[in-house]
DNA sequence: ATTTTTATTGATTGACCAGTCAATAAACAT
DNA sequence: ATGTTTATTGACTGGTCAATCAATAAAAAT
């Protein structure tokens, strides 16, 4: 039955089949079994392709990552002006495909592993690296040396308000965290936070 | 060897060392005969005072809760009207027994368990309706209507500069993450967060 | 035609671990 | 003295799971 070229097509649904197993879960403790179960092949598949659990669950959160960048993107490629551009980052982190129960249950076992794994820490110092400087770049030029801290507290208000809304019961959609990161940077660059 | 009252004394050992074996190894991925040896007794004796793993780790988080709620009621005693009691709130939130390595990474595995266990969920559920009602009721004489909104953002925000601080490789003193809460608060009381 | 490469899995191994239990013994109660 | 409660553990059980491997087979290359 060997069809060529399933390579890609195999660690794609391996991905996919983990985010939808962490968000059934909500732990990271699940089996590569179940995974590989999901994504309609055996186990020993996914070790082939992947060689171990750790390494598909990074694929996976670096597959988040991507998709997430390119929403940054593509956000800031329509945005005019720097105000315009900052609240495009902003509405970015809190897209639809970005705020779905199993995409904040994989970044929040991410955060967790990302204390014992160094490759989990690596790659989460690029997502906050990036995420600390498309915000200066764009403050830089409303609030000159405010920029840095005020950046430091609009990502904190980010992934604090992502956090929350992961962990509440209600799906309220992600229009709420949106206004509130919004208001906060209205009032960092009315200069009065301090 | 039996010396009587023993169960107070091994719980709470059972606990410290709950934490410490989080701090060490960063995940809940750890065994109760880690956690008994760590705390000088064996694995049968922890389940025979606490009954499985889950209930263990579950009183090693309402300790922490216990901990932080009497730091912040020590606070508030000293402090004298709103805006000081705001501040004490916050401050609480970062105090050195709160803000070390090894209780960070138990509220960050204690997150992840929120999601799929109920008994952590209202754990959870209690420590962040504190946290809320105490911002509303000290906000509300300062800024009336906006209060409710204006807790979810500092909430927010303490909850995303503790877990950003909790996976930083420096350890920077808590000192930065109080002053953004500060910050913030400021800029809230001034009414320019909209 | 046959060798090599790619795809695929069932079965197995080796390790780990949560929870149980029977057994031991000190303290206390009667 | 005898019985009961409390403290304590070594040994065991049943189960789970990551990772490996040998075996099968289709496609591609020679």
């Amino acid at each position: 039955m060997p069809k060529l070229g399933m390579e890609p097509v195999r660690r794609a649904a391996l991905v996919r089949a983990t985010i939808d197993e962490i968000g059934a879960t909500g732990t990271l403790d699940i089996t590569v079994s179940k995974i590989a179960k999901r994504a309609g092949m055996s186990s020993a598949l996914a070790h082939h392709y992947f060689g171990g659990k750790d390494q598909i669950f990074l694929a996976a959160m670096r597959h988040t990552l991507t998709v997430y960048g390119r929403e940054v993107r593509a956000g800031l490629a329509k945005a005019d002006g720097p105000k315009a551009r900052l609240e495009a980052i902003i509405r970015a982190s809190f897209t639809s495909s970005n705020f779905r129960r199993d995409v904040i249950a994989a970044w929040l076992n991410f955060y967790v592993l990302a204390q014992s794994s160094p490759p989990a820490q690596r790659l989460l110092s690029i997502y906050q690296r990036r995420l600390h400087s498309n915000l200066v770049h764009d403050l830089r030029p409303l609030i000159g040396a405010r920029a840095g801290p005020a950046a430091q507290r609009i990502a904190g208000l980010i992934d604090g308000l992502y956090l929350r809304q992961g962990l509440a019961r209600d799906p309220d959609p992600s229009d709420g965290a949106t206004r509130h990161v919004l208001a906060v940077l209205t009032a960092e660059l009315k200069g009065n936070a301090q």
